[in-house]
DNA sequence: GCCCATTCTAATGTATACAATGCAGGGCCC
DNA sequence: GGGCCCTGCATTGTATACATTAGAATGGGC
């Protein structure tokens, strides 16, 4: 995206994760414009993005509108990921090559060094080495398709920074379960890279849940700034 | 979608499916506008949507492109359909409501009628009841996003019309699907849904690659118009 | 007093003019 | 003579003005 375009979709993405956009909100395109300081045809084209990724909603004739979310939508993507994910994996296990399956490792190795050593660890570098650990295995796949897909889920408000919520212990099983990916990559072995893959996705509902006990009870809306 | 936007989408598409625009083509916005009959920020609006079906790939300040099909694209969309739908039946099967299962029946019902009497087929018609027993049960599944991705996915070329290189047999086979996911869903078992639908897209596979022998031979780029 | 039609308005949709970008060709300097 | 820069063109990106649409408010009729 150029300048003015990227400017527009940074800026109302970002108001969006902030919470200064509330769900089921409307957005009018003057506004934007003028908060952006662009015109309206770089906005239209930013909620046009923001659309394929699910975070807004655009009626036709009628506007734009912040996506809600639900309980159920937000177990929906837990098992979309679980899904998408872990066809990913036994693809990149059946194809992966020699960098590829280094690059795995060292980022596995790096967050696992984090966990040896004692005191508290960098929430924001523990992020970045999970996020090219799963960027890089999904480029493994070798499936534009698949990676477009599930970038487009990932970067969800409600699935974003759930990491910050993990105890140590699940951080923990949560490396364990990169290692044992690497392992598998390794062997080449893609029913058991996919089925770590699941289960590393299903226990990361679990935290989410967890962290989030209110979400269980009841199904009501879950404003993105509970995240 | 409003009137120009529409139009430009529906012609630009239509000529990407019929081989006008041949894969990995450069669309030039001007020339688009020309065809279409409307201005180029109808165009820019229709290829922002086809972008996210997947139908062309837009770079940045270069162009747009008619995305390239190779036959690992292929097998990839008919698995991760297989997964999405098989998921969707799932859901489906946990959650239709009455007028839901009828109206699945219904359509299941009307396929086997077309079956069971001697003569030629209507395909059109066959088409369109398919289409909308996939369409009522993803409904039914509950989840915008879900529905999104699958719509994204199956309205392809490479998938359209595949049913029209379906034997009798073949017909009957995938009725017989149809058939039996309706029983699934009147139990509520979803479990067995999925597990049929799962089946349902992968003997879709087969017909197709018996339809299209020369591409599981060699790995090259599969033209649209071969379809 | 209620309901329907009509008008009015605010927002989105579309067209066009202008700006910036990337690439290709040719000329200039080394 | 080769490499580099610089200019020109083709194309996409952006801004703004105009058209169209949907909804709301108001007025009239029943």
């Amino acid at each position: 995206m150029s300048k003015a375009s990227a400017k527009a979709y940074q800026a109302i993405r970002g108001r969006i994760l902030g919470g200064e956009f509330a769900p089921g909100s409307r957005l009018k395109e003057e506004e934007l414009a003028e908060v952006c300081g662009v015109s309206r045809t770089p906005i239209r084209d930013a909620l046009r993005t923001l659309a394929a990724e699910y975070y807004v909603t655009i009626v036709p004739n009628h506007g734009t509108f912040v996506s809600q979310w639900t309980v159920g939508d937000i177990e929906d993507i837990f098992n979309l990921r679980a899904m998408l994910e872990g066809y990913g994996a036994r693809r990149a296990a059946e194809r992966a090559d020699a960098a590829q399956t280094a690059a795995l490792a060292d980022h596995a190795g790096a967050i696992q060094e984090m966990l040896d050593r004692s005191g508290p660890l960098d929430a924001e570098l523990f992020l970045d080495h999970n996020r090219r650990f799963h960027q890089i295995l999904t480029e493994a796949a070798g499936s534009e398709r698949l990676s477009l897909m599930i970038s487009r889920l990932v970067e969800q408000p409600v699935l974003m920074r759930t990491a910050l919520s993990y105890s140590r212990a699940d951080l923990q099983r949560s490396n364990n379960h990169h290692l044992e990916i690497v392992s598998a990559v390794r062997a080449g072995q893609g029913a058991w890279a996919e089925s770590v893959m699941t289960s590393h996705i299903m226990a990361a509902f679990q935290v989410f849940k967890a962290a989030h006990p209110q979400l269980v009870a009841d199904s009501r809306t879950v404003a993105v700034e509970e995240e």
